[in-house]
DNA sequence: CCCATGTGATACCGATAGGTATCATCAGGT
DNA sequence: ACCTGATGATACCTATCGGTATCACATGGG
């Protein structure tokens, strides 16, 4: 067996195609998507250019792919938090607060994927776009959806409060340390909600 | 056909670095970094890539120099803003929320170019990461300082927050309409300031 | 008048990228 | 045993890009 030695066996039966989305998926998050060639990613997979083109077409189709599967490990998040606090909308939002602040040490200074490719790829018309936007529009929905649930009385503003502070935190793991960035978050985020939620029932209780 | 013709005369005594920084400002923020090549650039600035290259050394130093010039005209904003509301610490972040709420419209559907840049440009190497680190760090000096000077009982949290609002304003541009954006992004400031002044003073007034 | 400087123009180089064609190989089903 | 389809390997094509070398010209100062 002389070519044994270029196989990669840590995932062996894993059939390549599920192999180039997960190189995919490490070297666009870790490097950006223009960064990285499919030759990069045929290596790192452990197949060839061929194959990827067999399986996805074009990059621009892995990338929308790859973007499809993100889309869809935070759609999952949404559904899990929204399962765990049935009922109980500023439960599910501080918990989808609470998956962003947990998952900023992973993304640390790598930023969100989704603003990340909409940076790479200013082209409107590229398919991965569609994904990203679709997606965006999916997550807005659902969070004016739970202040809606939650009595707020202007869910579309809490929302997008929600949403700017979800965002920036993200983009701040750019930047120098990202110790407190969790934390700041969930403090500021309860605090977004109890202060749109004040206005309603006067008296509320503060104990947290 | 003589070679007039090709002459941009619109700006006429524009010496071609300007010309070349003006043409970079424009494509590197609509098209994004690098998608955009030197010869375009040198294209849209009425000159050649020597002229670039014999100015800026290479495109890496070019966009340095760019992300200079615009962290320049943001900290101008900082000055002014503080200038223009002198020992009223409140009033200055308002102002400085409301100089980015104001200036949404301008970078609609492209974001902010510093957060563009930072997913454009992965290898914190780049002469470019510098630039934006420090501004940034800048930034976050500055506001720190007048969340101290506000009387803020925990400048840096309050800072976190009105951080994070202004980056994610910037970066929800992408999706959609932006009609309310600037509005929402003022409200949810003053929501901010309002809401951390309050542990203080206990009553506050809650008039608008 | 002449020379130095800055600039425009063009051609080119090496590297890399996306994408394709071709052939060898290996597995499973009949 | 054979055929078929999926895969691996390699070589190649074309385009683009960052960067360089070279030449032409225009200007301004001595």
């Amino acid at each position: 067996m002389a070519a044994s030695a270029g196989r990669p066996s840590r995932v062996a039966t894993l059939p390549p195609r599920e192999r180039v989305l997960d190189a995919a998926e490490e070297l666009f998050r870790s490097e950006g998507i223009r960064r990285v060639g499919v030759q990069a990613i045929a290596e790192r997979a452990g197949t060839t250019k061929m194959a990827i083109y067999r399986h996805f077409g074009t990059k621009d189709a892995l990338v929308a792919e790859w973007l499809r599967i993100v889309a869809a490990e935070y759609q999952a998040a949404f559904d899990r938090v929204e399962a765990d606090h049935p009922g109980r909308p500023r439960e599910q939002i501080l918990g989808l607060a609470r998956f962003i602040a947990e998952g900023l040490p992973a993304i640390s200074h790598r930023g969100c994927p989704f603003i990340n490719s909409i940076a790479e790829l200013p082209d409107s018309s590229h398919p991965a776009r569609r994904v990203i936007e679709e997606h965006k529009a999916h997550q807005t929905r659902r969070l004016v959806g739970m202040c809606t649930e939650a009595g707020l009385p202007d869910p579309g503003q809490t929302a997008a409060a929600i949403t700017f502070v979800l965002e920036g935190a993200q983009v701040s793991t750019h930047n120098g340390s990202i110790d407190h960035v969790g934390d700041r978050l969930m403090r500021i985020a309860e605090g977004i909600l109890d202060q749109h939620l004040a206005p309603l029932g006067a008296s509320r209780a503060p104990a947290g």
